[in-house]
DNA sequence: CGAAGCCTTGATGCGCCTCAACGTACGTGG
DNA sequence: CCACGTACGTTGAGGCGCATCAAGGCTTCG
């Protein structure tokens, strides 16, 4: 193998929990280390699927067509999880494509060596099948929350979100970590940048974020829970 | 046992495809027949998951409770469909409530022999990550719909879905077979059972469906497939 | 320095929710 | 079997939330 992966870059991930470092390592030594630059394709929804990931640096964005044309994104990954794990799910092809938010560095297994892994090694195979649950019932609350709920908490939700996820302190409050255009969101919330746009000016009238080019800044998050929560009549 | 479950009753449904006879006979020696009259809930959304499940006969609606305290309803099953089967992701509670839309006969296991039964037998394990792969890319399909879909699509796209999945032949076209009433049809599509009527209603006149009290019967089913493609303006 | 990408803000309109009232089928108990 | 209550369905009127259309400013990058 011409790299040399530290297990210690892994052993303490949520995947590999409660698996022995012999284990790790020799799973390690299957992988191949790649990185992405921004806005790079990692795999292409409908593309057949012969490879599973990990991020190990990075954020990633997780984007799905509709027949009509459009985009949507559910969610966007961290390091240290998994993705592209269609063969777990018996799926021939990706259901969704992965883009590279920033730069990203990535391990790759060949989907071959799925099977035996799981087969192996039952505590892998527990925590892959709970990411899975986690993200189904995720995906679920979102499908509920998009029928419901009214565009100004589906913002909300979104920031809410990828704060919790990526949030950074600053001095100025918690920062999304990686660049997000008022698109994206609108893409994750089923509306318009327009409307995002809005929404993020008025926030940022009442003090309750800072925004700019990419870039939120959550300054007052309990008002804006409380906008996700439609306790809120918005900024007037 | 008390009861006697052939192995004809389920031997063809694709969750214990390439199974061996033998091995089914003894699963279904664990296995408890309960029938649930109509309207019953078979489990509910948080509660502990104890057990999983067998459609063996009838129809069951998933439901899905926001935080609004707003009801979804993602899915509705049909016979042969494994259900509440939380384990498989190690969910510790049920995700959403099943309710039984018609009079249903169940078949139902305890949690407790999941792990053995999946690592005694890969073909069953197999079918059940396909079933649920089906389930996740099904969910994120309708997170798309949802987000850039116009109400007369979608609700389109409800009714195809249900006559796809349990429509009946009659001379009048294709009936949706078991009661959907248009608040059902509300809140499979995110709208209020109002619009769902004036549509039904514009498309009764066009002659495209014959719907009536919880029934629904597709006529010309190609002309709701534009509707739901967004090739048509609608009845006018 | 130009071009492209991102953000903002206004004006306009309509899709769909909301509120309201009534009609009709079902089933339950007398 | 009929009368009543309840659940379901229909249809109208009104208005608001948000998409759409349009124009312009600012930042980043080649």
């Amino acid at each position: 193998m011409v790299h040399n992966l530290d297990v210690s870059l892994v052993c303490d991930l949520p995947p590999f929990m409660g698996m022995a470092e012999q284990e790790i390592a020799d799973l390690l030594a299957q992988a191949r280390a790649v990185r992405y630059p921004k806005g790079k394709n990692i795999f292409s929804q409908g593309e057949k699927a012969g490879n599973f990931f990990l991020l190990l640096d990075g954020h990633i964005q997780v984007v799905k067509l509709t027949q009509g044309g459009e985009q949507v994104v559910p969610r966007y990954m961290s390091p240290g999880e998994l993705f592209g794990i269609a063969r777990a799910l018996r799926l021939d092809a990706y259901p969704a494509s992965a883009v590279a938010a920033v730069d990203c560095v990535v391990l790759i297994w060949p989907n071959a060596i799925w099977d035996d892994l799981v087969g192996r090694h039952p505590a892998f195979a527990t925590n892959t099948y709970r990411i899975i649950g986690q993200r189904l019932t995720e995906t679920q609350q979102q499908l509920a929350e998009l029928a419901t709920a009214k565009v100004e908490q589906r913002v909300a939700n979104a920031i809410l979100k990828l704060a919790k996820q990526t949030g950074r302190r600053t001095d100025e409050g918690v920062l999304i970590d990686f660049p997000v255009s008022r698109q994206d969101i609108s893409e994750m919330t089923g509306t318009t940048l327009h409307t995002v746009s809005r929404l993020l000016s008025a926030w940022e009238q009442a003090g309750w974020v800072r925004s700019g080019r990419r870039k939120i800044t959550l300054v007052e998050g309990h008002k804006i829970v409380l906008v996700a929560n439609g306790e809120s009549g918005g900024a007037a």
